[in-house]
DNA sequence: GACCGTACATTGCGGCTGCATTGCGGAGCG
DNA sequence: CGCTCCGCAATGCAGCCGCAATGTACGGTC
């Protein structure tokens, strides 16, 4: 675990400095911004501990800078100004917690742990096929980043083809899925679905095709 | 923005319930854990304020519990207890932040804000659609730099579309976002926020459009 | 290979559902 | 006591969806 240090007052630093390393951190210790950008700019530390009084400016002007880079590196501020006016300042900065000076070293290891334990992203369940793409989770279909307003029966189609992709997916199968027990159907109204899905599914060139197996049921592949 | 709140204390209860309705949250509030425990099933928190002194037991024993369902949901640890020990046992039982009583309800406010932004990172905290700006830090809409003033629900209805513009948000998911267990919902009063926000945004020329998807949900997008 | 029956594909149409909008009254708040 | 916000209900309307008619492809049979 490698962490930045930006500090200018040597007495903090070593004491925090050694700290951190009979916890095992690795510390990169810088005194100033300048400094800290460069350090930063090599994208080996997993979290940056930020004083705000620095010979060249406040420690807060160096977090939009390393939010902009969109890694999400947890940013604790270390400060001598622990008024309640300075502290939501410094959250709402964009700092992930704030401590005031003087305080426990502890907890400043608590804090850092707290923030280290973050995840680093959630996984939502996505499924691709060719420029196609469909998110279980929200039941959204959408090609390129551009999100398909499809009708409820025909997005309820292509979730259910798209979820069996690549197997047939019986006639039967598809109509449970698509319609309730109080729902009567007596037509071909299936039918009717999947074609409006398919004529949808080309003017976006989703790079999908389905194809009617005879009285089977239908199979959602890649074109080509 | 839904929160839970758990929190036995009737007094610090109602003081945290306005103050967060106040910044136009939308607070579910429980008295212990397991009633903690059913609401969180819900899954449509977007965070969790924690008391540790419970009727049914010391509210840390919640956090593995939450931490299990690994969706990373913040939870701040709000107690009499602020010992350095026991801020520290706070942290490292997996909260995220620690506040001891009494503490400022503006610091309380900024610290939440802190955590929310955090799955973010890669969410910025300014949302730009069109000509239509939205601060998550401080929860205010803008076009061209002047503030929109919103009703609550309406403002709710907005964040929740904003944070996932130009996807599909289902109406499941409006309601959950906008509304609280207690509040009992029996006619088309989401859409009439809706259409109000509408009209709003037209008025001010925002650049946005909200599209209805009949069937499934709403889906914000750019003008054109 | 020609023929035919059946199942699927496609399209137009009308009913109906679910959304959009508006006015109203009550509730909360200052 | 004024205000605003909010839930509710009524109305109008658009688009979905089921239906059926027509066209088409497939497969089986001779």
């Amino acid at each position: 675990m490698r962490i930045l240090l930006v500090e200018d007052e040597p007495e903090m630093a070593g004491a925090l400095s050694g700290a951190l390393k009979g916890y095992d951190m690795v510390v990169d210790h810088v005194l100033t911004l300048a400094q800290a950008e460069e350090a930063i700019s090599a994208d080996v530390h997993r979290a940056v501990l930020l004083d705000r009084q620095l010979p060249d400016g406040d420690g807060l002007g160096l977090i939009p800078k390393l939010r902009a880079r969109a890694d999400g590196i947890p940013i604790i501020v270390l400060t001598a100004r622990g008024e309640l006016a300075d502290r939501i300042a410094g959250l709402d900065h964009g700092a992930d917690d704030y401590l005031a000076k003087p305080f426990a070293v502890e907890e400043l290891l608590a804090r850092l742990r707290a923030v280290l334990r973050r995840p680093a992203g959630l996984q939502c369940d996505l499924l691709r096929v060719g420029r196609l793409a469909f998110d279980c989770a929200h039941r959204e279909a959408s090609v390129e980043g551009r999100t398909l307003e499809l009708p409820r029966r025909e997005l309820l189609v292509l979730e259910t083809l798209l979820r069996r992709m690549g197997r047939t997916v019986l006639r039967s199968s598809l109509e449970e899925a698509v319609y309730n027990f109080d729902d009567e159907i007596q037509s071909n109204a299936l039918d009717t679905h999947v074609s409006r899905l398919r004529r949808k599914l080309a003017e976006v060139q989703a790079g999908v095709e389905i194809h009617g197996i005879r009285g089977v049921g239908y199979l959602l592949k890649q074109a080509q």
